[in-house]
RNA sequence: GCCGAAGUGGCGGAACUGGCAGACGCGCGCGACUCAAAAUCGCGUUCCUCUCGGAGGAAUGUGGGUUCGAUUCCCACCUUCGGCACCA
């Protein structure tokens, strides 16, 4: 028996890692005529703690595509930075008095250090971080773009700011807003309640008021904005950091708070986000909640008159053939004109609810199965259709920030305005009858909200009945009203404006001086404007920005500089772009490799980011698209989540249900890659992490995964090296068979890559290992045909273990590198089998299988059939009544 | 409540276009090697029944349907996970 050397992945890995590195094996060349792939991860925020198994899942997939497509001949942009910028990082550096500069640097290192260990082939010469000003002078630039433009409704893009004041100066803003008024899914273009104004009055106002009525145009903008405000950490928080009223951190009450915010103007972009989710390849969840996200709903504006005012309340209705049905009207509580309707007499009672709903946090007023509340303001509305004289009641149940903040409650055809109607008492008249039965307003016990029906008491449209595509009365109500001037198709969207500004040090400074005149940018070669050195990082008694303490920073010689920072959302929103020529200092990028690369081929990262981040790099991908900055208006061509790793340990809830938790440093659960590699080295890992499970799909840990591939590289190990040492049991295959496995096993591993079935990948290259030991055991190994086997092994073997693979290869005298190595091509000869084995089955349940000719016509295989004792004792002796036959598969017989 | 995804052995999962259900791996059991253990190798491992070295039956969340044939297609329901949630 020879002595065997053990696989030691301890001493081979840091060994080929080395020498990768110093080889620079992984860059991508610049732009050039090769065929291109870009695979690219979600930008990790590195944190504190590191990473987890879990957080391979995403990486290690990744990698495989990416020395996958190398081996093909493919120039491939494999690269990696990181979202530094950021609340975590932040808090850190407060709680630890460490500069966050310092932290950054220290967790990105530690990042890549965990990188490195887990072999994976990342360009580390693109490494970018958000925090570095090399990078955010280039998030400024973006900024400024969108600063200085506006978005042209009849060109259907975003255009210069200049082309604005042209126009408005030469004939003010009406034909916009006409044309908005009859391309209604353009209201996005313009902030709510702008007044259009003549060129008159544009060149009548002062620059400072010029600059006001452009910002409601500009796809950059400071607003007014309610936010959460925590008095006891004194920060603003965000909705998600807000739990049942009190601060997540502190346990504060927060109150609200009105401060100037910054945006960015995305609902100009609605119809656009919408549409063009049919040119991408996406999981159909992230596009459907994208869609919903944006929540785009068609339908009309009606105006209802005030009864003895001179006001006009319009409504948002998506089912005008109903209005006909309005029994009431309802306004929300900061309603502009709640105040100014309310009858004297309602007057306090209404103040009063008003009072109370403001006090009111969102978690209290949006809780399910609320019920309804609600004041009558004294006043009435005249329903445009009918004259009728309807009641305005205020109610939180209506909010501000969609449609116009009023409607009309129609409670026959609506359960909101059904139960409201029931609990004050208010009249219920329908106007939509279903086909099968007759509604009655007084025992009803719910609203029909089904559109199907013939339409009654609804005048010119009495009689109607829901058309083909049950829009029919919708259609003609929206044509009646037009006709009569009281209302006109409508299109809303629920998307609300981008909220990127953040009262904190650590992020982004935002490149704008506050002037007498107005906000005006920095010139494009003042940038990039840099984060200040500051000693405390807390921010200030009323939520101030720390910046505003730096005197140097804040007084520009213009004017007041900005002190709020971008949410890191803007960092990672263009990132993708960055990696096409990550060094440049004279532009984002050269336009030659931005169009070379770009869009990136296959993205992968968790769905959490499902809306937030997709939606908006897609939208910034779109302004530099309209601006002419790149040439594509997707970034992500294919897009795919990988599923949650969870904890290895099972738990039990109170209900007795078990389960597993996810892992966190807090829950004392994480396994960390470091831990795997020490015990089993990075190959190990990655095959475990690829064949886990289902790679969409969230699954726990387990532990004795990891042993179980390494088996199978051990497996690997020796029969390559060692085929002689430790025969099985004698077997029968043939070296065509041996040479038919191996070709097998790269269609197999070719379709289910690109399928993104990796762990099939696996479970086929651990097939294709017990089919060597059997060929070695059937006495092949020294035949041509071996050698061709463990050649294609060893190439296949290389995206997902490449440290073996290279180990191997190397030890068998090949050419270094494995990972230059061109993948193996298919020869469709070897994969034809010359006897396939047919399946019999009568009356559907198999009785025999069958090994023929591969070339073996029906006529034979039906000869055969029969002669089969198997067969004939289910046959009783008869002839089959049918015969089916799948050509090379099954012939199923019924008797 | 609405929208989306998914339910297959003890576990992770496989099954291409309607054609052998349970590949591959984990775990478990038995055996070989060993003084012993580890490692390795071999065999077995969905459930039930029987006249058990064989034969038959049932089974892919539940109940129906289409089909010679359904994990796959259709209908209804149940459960789990994810998202949204008074969006007019």
């Amino acid at each position: 028996m020879t002595e065997i050397e053990r696989y030691n992945p301890q001493s081979i890995e840091p060994k080929w890692q080395a020498r990768w590195e110093q080889d620079q094996l992984y860059r991508a060349q610049p732009a050039c005529d090769k065929p291109k792939y870009y695979v690219l991860d979600f930008y990790p925020y590195p944190s504190g703690e590191g990473m987890s198994v879990g957080h391979a899942r995403n990486y290690v997939p990744t990698d495989l595509l990416a020395r996958y497509y190398r081996m093909r001949g493919y120039n491939v942009l494999h690269p990696i930075g990181f979202d530094a910028f950021g609340l975590p990082t932040e808090n850190a550096a407060i709680k630890l008095k460490v500069d966050p500069h310092e932290l950054n640097e220290r967790y990105s290192a530690n990042y890549v250090r965990q990188y490195k260990l887990m072999g994976l082939s990342y360009d580390w010469s693109r490494l970018i971080n958000s925090a570095h000003a090399e990078y955010y002078h280039w998030t400024q630039w973006i900024f400024i773009q969108l600063f200085n433009a506006w978005y042209d409704p009849r060109k259907d893009k975003a255009c210069p700011i200049a082309e604005l004041e042209a126009e408005l100066a030469e004939r003010g803003s009406h034909a916009i807003f006409d044309y908005i008024d009859d391309h209604p899914e353009h209201v996005g273009v313009v902030d709510k309640g702008t007044p259009p104004i003549t060129a008159e009055q544009w060149r009548a106002m002062s620059r400072r008021e010029q600059n006001d009525y452009l910002n409601h145009f500009r796809l950059a903008f400071q607003a007014e904005s309610t936010v959460n405000w925590d008095p006891v950490d004194k920060v603003v928080v965000a909705d998600e950091e807000v739990e049942n009223g009190r601060a997540w951190r502190s346990g504060a009450l927060v109150i609200k708070r009105t401060l100037k915010q910054w945006f960015f103007r995305i609902t100009a972009y609605a119809e656009r986000l919408i549409n063009d989710l049919d040119t991408v390849d996406w999981p159909e969840a992230i596009i459907t909640m994208q869609r919903n996200w944006i929540g785009k709903s068609e339908g009309a504006e009606v105006r209802f008159p005030v009864d003895g005012h001179d006001a006009e309340i319009p409504v948002f209705t998506t089912r005008p053939d109903t209005l006909w049905g309005a029994t009431f009207m309802v306004l929300s509580p900061e309603h502009p004109l709640t105040l100014a309707i309310t009858a004297p007499d309602q007057r306090q009672a209404v103040e009063q609810y008003v009072a109370f709903a403001k006090g009111e946090t969102e978690e209290q007023r949006t809780a399910a199965d609320k019920e309804k509340t609600g004041v009558f303001t004294g006043a009435y509305a005249i329903n445009p259709v009918n004259g009728a004289r309807i009641p305005i009641w205020v109610a939180d149940y209506v909010l501000m920030s969609y449609g116009t903040g009023a409607i009309m409650a129609v409670p026959a055809h609506d359960q909101r305005d059904f139960e409201f109607a029931r609990k004050f008492n208010l009249p219920i008249k329908v106007v939509v009858q279903p086909p099968d039965r007759t509604l009655d307003p007084t025992t009803m016990e719910r609203a029909y909200e089904d559109k199907n029906g013939v339409m009654v008491d609804s005048g010119p449209l009495t009689g109607m009945s829901t058309g083909e595509d049950g829009c029919a009365c919708i259609r003609a109500a929206i044509a009646y009203c037009q006709q009569r001037g009281i209302g006109k198709r409508r299109v809303n969207y629920k998307i609300r404006p981008w909220l990127i500004s953040r009262q904190r040090y650590w992020g982004t400074p935002i490149p704008i001086v506050h002037t007498p005149d107005g906000p005006v940018a920095l010139r494009e070669d003042e940038l990039p404007l840099l984060l200040p050195k500051v000693k405390e990082y807390e921010p200030g008694p009323n939520g101030e920005s720390p910046l505003e303490s730096i005197p140097e920073f804040v007084n520009a010689p213009n004017g007041r500089r900005e002190t709020d920072t971008m949410a890191t959302w803007a960092c990672s929103s263009w990132y993708y772009i960055r990696f096409a020529d990550p060094h440049n200092d004279k532009a984002i990028g050269d336009p030659k490799e931005i169009d070379y690369w770009l869009p990136v081929d296959v993205y992968v990262g968790g769905a959490e980011h499902a809306v937030l981040h997709l939606l908006y790099s897609r939208m910034w991908t779109k302004v530099l698209y309209d601006l002419g900055v790149v040439k594509f208006f997707e970034p992500f061509r294919v897009l795919r989540n990988q599923g949650l790793i969870l904890s290895p340990q099972k738990k039990v809830d109170e209900h007795g249900r078990e389960y597993y938790e996810k892992m966190s440093k807090s829950k004392g659960n994480v396994i960390t890659p470091d831990e795997v590699i020490a015990e089993h080295g990075a190959d190990a890992l990655r095959g475990y992490e690829l064949f886990i499970s289902d790679f969409e799909k969230t699954v726990p840990w387990n532990t004795q995964g990891v042993p179980g591939v390494r088996r199978w590289l051990d497996r690997v190990w020796r029969i390559v090296l060692y085929p002689d040492v430790d025969k099985g049991a004698p077997t029968q295959m043939t070296a065509r068979e041996l040479r038919r496995i191996a070709h097998q096993t790269i269609q197999r591993y070719e379709r289910d890559l690109e399928a993104f079935s990796f762990n099939t990948v696996v479970s086929a290259m651990m097939e294709f290992t017990n089919a060597l030991y059997k060929a070695r055991d059937a006495g092949l190994h020294h035949t041509p045909e071996w050698d061709e086997a463990i050649d294609i092994l060893l190439r296949l073997l290389a995206p997902i273990a490449p440290h073996i693979a290279e180990e191997l290869w190397c030890r068998l005298g090949k050419p270094y590198s494995i990972t230059q190595q061109a993948w193996p091509k298919v020869d469709p000869e070897a994969v034809k089998a010359e006897s396939i084995t047919i399946v019999v089955q009568v009356n559907g349940k198999v009785r025999d299988r069958l090994t023929v000719p591969a070339d073996a016509d029906e006529a034979y295989i039906l000869e055969q059939a029969l002669a089969s004792p198997a067969v004939r004792k289910f046959l009783n002796g008869g002839a089959p009544k049918q015969v089916h036959y799948v050509a090379g598969k099954l012939l199923s017989l019924v008797v």
